[in-house]
DNA sequence: CAAATTTGACCCGC
DNA sequence: GCGGGTCAAATTTG
């Protein structure tokens, strides 16, 4: 379980190690540019952010750099530093799909008039569940030749009102059904808020429907290590309503030393299956599988939960299954 | 009643 | 022509 892999990839890990760091520091670097646009005047001497912007920038050009060594890499031409992780709208090609009407006069149903995406990023993941805490709308089911299980399709929810071209393909596995393969294709460029994943249960998630909840609300993830990872839902079941709370968060005069002197160490939270890059927030840790591959982001709330942000959604369920 | 799912039709790439 | 991805009307669900 908790098998993930860039489709395509290949052995070039050394190529990916290093788009890791660099995705790492330039991450690192954002988060001191955010400290530094909410509090701008305790700079504490660190980096100005002009060359907090600069870092970031260059980051993101190293690991794109890195990653296009990679011979089958998905990391694409068109992903312009500009365009990384800011969601930078629909890439629709040409955006003549802005909605579900799209009927062409002289065709029976006005079906047709779309066009596959053959150059989306994809990644694939094996999971004991479909969720994975976005909102997804199933689109379609098709009976796959030599396979049991038929493929569902979904599509992300804020596919209209967002624009938002995310789709993700499951199909059970031949020889584990209680197993998922889970395909998605593009990324997010919503700015949904995700809810907290659901914990696995013994009940079969392919039998019942899938409705994407929009309960978004709160549990409680409390470290305890008798427990399992109920972590993901500190920062990722937050409702927009909600998000100027993250902003009060940060003007509070608590300090970092405060933060982690009564919370338990990253190191014994995390999956052995992990590895856990340092930075320098000590109630933040990066998170990579020990083949490199990069899975996102563990901070640690001033209560003490664990909220889990990154661009692999589906990690959450890697995790914490 | 709005939103989600189902399902047959349609379209595209190979 | 076939297999697979997507559309959209019909149906179901909450």
């Amino acid at each position: 379980m908790g098998t993930f892999w860039v489709e395509g990839s290949s052995s070039t890990n050394s190529s990916k190690s290093r788009a890791i760091r660099e995705l790492v520091d330039g991450r690192e670097s954002a988060i001191r540019l955010k400290t530094l646009l909410c509090k701008p005047s305790g700079n504490n001497g660190s980096l100005s952010a002009d060359e907090l912007v600069v870092k970031i920038l260059r980051s993101f050009t190293e690991s794109l750099s890195a990653l296009s060594s990679c011979e089958h890499s998905e990391v694409r031409e068109d992903m312009s530093p500009q365009m990384v992780g800011f969601g930078s709208g629909c890439d629709d090609q040409g955006s003549e799909h802005s909605g579900e009407s799209r009927k062409r006069p002289g065709l029976k149903d006005g079906r047709g008039c779309y066009k596959r995406r053959k150059e989306s990023e994809t990644f694939t993941t094996i999971s004991s569940t479909k969720d994975d805490g976005h909102a997804w709308r199933k689109y379609g089911q098709k009976d796959i030749l030599n396979s049991t299980f038929p493929r569902c399709y979904f599509r992300c929810t804020h596919k209209h009102d967002q624009g938002c071209r995310a789709t993700k393909q499951v199909q059970k596995m031949e020889d584990d059904p209680k197993v998922y393969q889970i395909t998605y294709i593009g990324n997010h460029t919503c700015r949904e808020i995700t809810r907290a994943p659901q914990m696995i249960t013994d009940s079969d998630p392919w039998e019942s429907s899938y409705p994407p909840s929009r309960n978004n609300s709160d549990t409680k993830p409390l470290i305890n290590s008798q427990q399992s990872f109920p972590l993901c839902s500190a920062r990722n079941s937050i409702k927009k309503e909600e998000e100027p709370a993250l902003v009060k968060e940060d003007t509070t005069t608590t300090t970092t030393s405060d933060l982690t002197d009564n919370l338990p160490s990253f190191d014994s939270i995390l999956p052995p299956e992990l590895m856990g890059f340092e930075s320098s927030d000590p109630t933040a840790m990066y998170l990579s599988c020990a083949d490199g591959s990069p899975h996102g982001f563990l901070d640690m709330d001033p209560m003490g939960r664990l909220g889990f942000d990154g661009e692999f959604p589906f990690y959450e369920n890697v995790l914490f299954s």
